[in-house]
DNA sequence: GATGAATGAGTCTTCATTCAT
DNA sequence: CATGAATGAAGACTCATTCAT
């Protein structure tokens, strides 16, 4: 019996990866708005209210496709990581990987830079619905031992972090707005650069 | 004749201000989607139609609503700025200024930042059409004057834009969020520390 | 599972009656302009999405109207129709058929005649769309037999039947405009005795 | 004064003209539902306001439109009669007339055979109210003379004329919508020899 | 658990007509 | 007489969600 439990629990876990994966595709083709319920029902090959036995709502099923996306993200990007790299440098990589990875899914660069906006606001009173907050976290961490490694200063980490996903979510919208022109890596180095060394005037043009 | 005239226009132009303080209200408190064009014309005391002798829909009306905002907020930033200020100076009084504004205004943060993103796509072969193009110039324009006057380094300047943008856009979003949590005032110092001297280990630390 | 099938197919079929006969009677009391989805809805106690389920959209359904209108005349017709006579009388017998049918719904009329003028155009490219097409068909073939019969002269078939169906609908429009005056037979007789005869003096009136 | 009356009244009926032309013309190339008062004033340079100091409302300007084009047609029709034809060849010549003005202006067939049919319905009380009046009364004239005249025998000529002007009617409704295959004039050479000789076999057929 | 037919709330926009100037 | 800015009524349609089977 046991057994059959478990067989009906991994169908089931199935069938909601086939949702997910139909949501995938859907919201990022269609946008949140667009997106039909019943589209993603029929992409997934289910009825349209078996995604209420997985779902509570379109909304909650959006929240899910973004924390997929996100976690898969995370996890590509973490497998890629060279150990050998100090955290800074795993830091820059961060950003050429988003590079890299928006640069070739333009259709995730929309989502993520346009749809996420249209995400219905729901009760904010727990931080961990806070969409990025893994991407927070593991970037949190990061600079936090990248501090303490001495590798870069102390500097305030959440409002670092701020600094580093605005930017990226700017970039990003910008880039769809203007149909991708210009080179996510290029601007890239430029932000690292401004990132590392600041504003100030350094030692060699102060003597111009 | 051209005094009649003169005197319809005016009075035009206040009925056009009259629709867009009611859309102001309107969007700001219900938010673009829930908020009803039959509501702002009631608001506005004038009747549904008239609306659409002035704005061609709803959206473009939102659109129009941003443009008053931000550039209601651009002047009186400038109205307040010291001339005896340097660039960089000026710039951080930008920051300043708005932190200043949305800790008063909350209601127009949360527009800000949430509503903001639900401005339906218009066709972006326009630059200029980008909502916060405004923004950008009169920033940009700061930063190179800045780097001209010697007072920062050549940094590039439109990924500096973006990251300024970016990280008050973000950093506002989370504010709301969170329910206005911390204070605006002091992530902005923060800020700009980390803006202007980078994340690499000062001499000091260094030596340590 | 086919049994459950069938049972619902026919539950779907009775609800599409349903609904037409709810738009044949609210179209044909208010008009097609004036009716409103809503009301054919509630009159077919459904709800007003469920329409769409069945129809694309209120045009098309004012569409299906008309044909089950007209094949229901049609078969209703054909029904009545004594084999022993011969396909002229047959023929005749289609207007003194519509002339009773006419005069005992005038309803029906007025629809016939004036609504059916307010059919928002479709694309056209498709004679089986002219919504005679049927009437047309019918009465067509009815003529060509005639003719193959020797009981009538070799004349242009279609030209006969425009000259038919289209002195028809003349006739029931100036009898709607004119509430339902004269009597539809006495013109009937008349119809077909010039049909029949044509304008030519006959022999005896020459002579006089 | 009366001078100046004279030149204002000549000063109106210019104006009504002007509305009436324009009116033909935005009546006839978007149809009447399409066409919006705003389009026939601006064409007719002059106010929104002003076409109801000569329209009481769009559906009454819309038969002056109709009464103009008939009219019109009528005169045109009467000039080119040669006085010397018989009462019949000037009805013959009434249908060649029409096929070949509709021929040439396909917009005003178009108009003819379906814009009328949206003609809001007004109350029929008064019989020379109905659209077609003035046709009628010219066939109708033309019927009795010719039966006065011997050239027909006796028919009914009510039910005759409403035989040519629906069959009129419905030949150009069905050149409209199968999109002006066929020709106006083969139609009606076909159509006059079914109208005079009737459906009954003529002698030599007879003996075959 | 799964289905998918049924539901019905909810709103932007047009445009004939009016009337203050 | 002429204007044209202002009005506001009116309704088809979509689609997230439910629930009987």
């Amino acid at each position: 019996m046991s057994g059959a439990t478990k067989m009906m629990q991994r169908k089931k876990e199935k069938k909601r990866k086939a949702i997910l994966d139909a949501a995938i595709t859907v919201f990022s083709s269609h946008g949140y708005r667009k997106a039909r319920v019943a589209d993603i029902a029929s992409q997934a090959k289910v009825g349209d209210g078996t995604i209420y036995l997985y779902y509570p709502d379109k909304a909650r099923l959006m929240m899910a496709v973004f924390r997929e996306l996100i976690d898969t993200q995370l996890n590509a990007w973490k497998e890629q990581i060279d150990p050998q790299q100090s955290n800074l440098e795993q830091l820059q990589q961060f950003f050429y990987f988003h590079a890299d990875f928006f640069t070739k899914n333009p259709n995730f660069a929309r989502f993520y830079a346009i749809e996420m906006r249209q995400l219905p606001q729901l009760q904010q009173t727990d931080h961990s619905r806070w969409p990025l907050y893994n991407y927070h976290e593991a970037i949190s961490s990061l600079i936090r031992n990248a501090i303490s490694a001495g590798e870069i200063r102390k500097i305030d980490t959440d409002v670092f972090v701020s600094m580093l996903l605005g930017t990226m979510e700017y970039v990003l919208t910008e880039w769809v707005y203007h149909n991708y022109e210009k080179s996510l890596h290029s601007i890239n180095a430029k932000l690292i650069d401004i990132l590392h060394n600041g504003l100030k005037l350094v030692d060699k043009e102060r003597l111009l």
